[in-house]
DNA sequence: GCGAGCACCCAAAGCGGTTTGAAAATTGAT
DNA sequence: ATCAATTTTCAAACCGCTTTGGGTGCTCGC
């Protein structure tokens, strides 16, 4: 729609090589020309097309995200919000574009391939990584740079990542748990499939072996991570006969569940029973002040989505800079929702 | 990075405009020769690109959304991804790319600029419009096709919207409540500058004034919906002289809040008070089952994301098809929240 | 005063598609 | 067999930008 290179360098009586080279900052235009070419398209408010661009450079300039959205239960991960948010932030300072295809997980496959063959991006960000998940080999085969966020277990060839520590998290908010005397711990996961939620249990695990605490099934649980499914688990839960004197929560979706779920049941929060938490520092569910509501394993996903964005850019514009991986740590912060086991 | 259309004319000893063509449904060419063609894309795996084609035929095939974050808060609002995932589905059917800008809610102005000058989208969504909104008059001025989530009050051109009946909805509310018995009825409202919020707070009023009640200054709230903004207008209200024996939430999120902050008052919703609430119906926060757990207007915000893409689709395809508009009603659900006001 | 060297600018060829206008091949009627 | 009408195919221009490979006009050294 705007005004185009050539009508730009017609009205200044250039041509079309020169105003370009003049905006792109090419040494070999007199100051002055660039300075009124530079005025000029200021005034009139030109910028190159992105298109026209990008064909001619032969660099999409965007990065793609697909968004699978599970056919059976048609939900969105609530943390992808804050995860663009934060991946945004970075492309726009790159003038990168972000685009975004949001498809069935049933062929989210078909997405990557297509957006790939048409040229439409230059990287590309995985969200959601199974334990098993053929996508890895399909981009690395695809010869396109991409960068995860998870990691999946069962891969043989090297590939860009960007995780948190989630075993070492839940091993450390297990131990708390243990620390206070507690030995009934329940763990409320996400999706088995998902493979931050392998290692979380691992984490979880090993922290209770270290304790020589066998674990007991009838305290683990993996569904899709929803305020009713917290509910429910602690509902159905404390009515065991040996229930669980703590909680393990994989999002503060679910810890909000619990709660609820504990407190109809007339159970005061880090009194009667304890809970700790993932908190991914979701906007509008901030865990903070100054006692935290939730004890939580904590780790910005905002942030994630930034650190995500900034090397897969690298990827991108440095094709052999090899794989790049990053393991962020999260920190343990002590809330109102953890005490000492009631004896 | 696939194979290009000359390359398939090359190897099928045809010129590129012949492929062209058969490709795209042209008739002028021989149906074998057509069949030969679609069957070596195939193979071959062809897919035009983008870029290229979106030049020549001077359509983005893309539509732009620009998600502010507000810089004070940094907060990305919630129902916005589920907003995406519906208008996400629309795009694919249709071939529409969905490109996402991020960015500081202070120059959202100049991204809009940018997105049309770039010739980058054919179309934009305008994500929560405020009371006053420069946006509309500028997006009208541009000329490009747009369609506003919500609608904003003081402007005087004619414009796309897509909005759900906020008044209406908080009037009946409102009125459910009044019609328990309660007079002390507290609103716990989104951002004040926010256009759906006016809308309901006029439907709580109206609702109010029509049995004679006189609106009290200190039960009205307004902030970002947060779920410790909530929490802390339940406490802080339950202490009043005078407390409300109501509430009226305009997120499930702060309807959240609302319980943690009663219940941790020892008080039992739906029997010494109660809370209707707005429900989006996000995916993570269902409000369903046999008694949802909260009395509620209820809305999908993921079909008006698909409706809204509609709606725009329309408009980048028809152009002449004038402003469109849509008015969607919400449901008004009883849950286990509401109960007659306590005597 | 002349050619080398330099600073500055430009014409033209792509990038990968679509589309126009015309040519080649086929068909049908005479 | 001939020619007009119709199919079917193609060459070339174009979309808006970048970039290669010259050009032009100056200055400078001799």
């Amino acid at each position: 729609m705007g005004v185009t290179l050539k009508q730009l360098a017609a009205s200044l009586g250039l041509s079309p090589t020169t105003v370009s080279r003049a905006l792109n900052g090419f040494p070999e235009v007199n100051p002055s020309t660039r300075k009124r070419v530079q005025e000029a398209a200021e005034r009139a408010n030109y910028r190159p097309n992105t298109r026209a661009k990008s064909l001619a450079t032969g660099r999409a300039q965007a990065i793609g995200h697909v968004i699978p959205v599970s056919t059976s239960h048609e939900l969105v991960n609530p943390i992808f919000a804050d995860f663009i948010a934060g991946a945004g932030e970075i492309y726009g300072q790159a003038g990168y574009e972000m685009i975004l295809r949001v498809v069935a997980d049933d062929d989210e496959q078909r997405a990557y391939d297509d957006l790939v063959a048409r040229g439409a991006v230059d990287g590309i960000i995985v969200h959601g990584p199974r334990v098993h998940d053929p996508r890895v080999d399909m981009l690395t085969k695809l010869g396109v740079p991409f960068l995860v966020h998870g990691r999946t277990s069962q891969v043989n060839t090297l590939y860009s990542w960007l995780d948190i520590n989630n075993q070492r998290s839940f091993r450390r908010a297990a131990q708390v748990l243990l620390d206070f005397g507690h030995k009934r711990i329940a763990l409320i996961n996400g999706l088995e499939e998902m493979d931050f939620a392998q290692r979380r249990r691992s984490g979880y695990l090993e922290a209770l072996a270290a304790s020589g605490i066998a674990p007991d099934p009838m305290l683990l649980r993996q569904a899709e991570m929803t305020e009713p499914y917290g509910y429910r688990a602690a509902q159905e839960m404390m009515q065991l006969p040996d229930p669980p004197t703590a909680f393990l929560a994989s999002s503060m979706i679910v810890a909000y569940g619990l709660r609820r779920g504990l407190s109809d049941l007339g159970l005061k929060l880090g009194r009667d029973v304890s809970i700790v938490t993932h908190d991914d520092e979701l906007s509008y569910l901030p865990n903070d002040g100054d006692v935290p509501m939730f004890t939580a394993t904590r780790s910005s996903v905002r942030e994630a989505g930034r650190r995500a964005a900034r090397m897969l850019l690298r990827l991108v514009n440095e094709p052999k800079c090899g794989p790049l991986t990053e393991l962020m740590e999260t920190s343990l912060v002590l809330g109102a929702s953890t005490g000492p086991a009631r004896s």
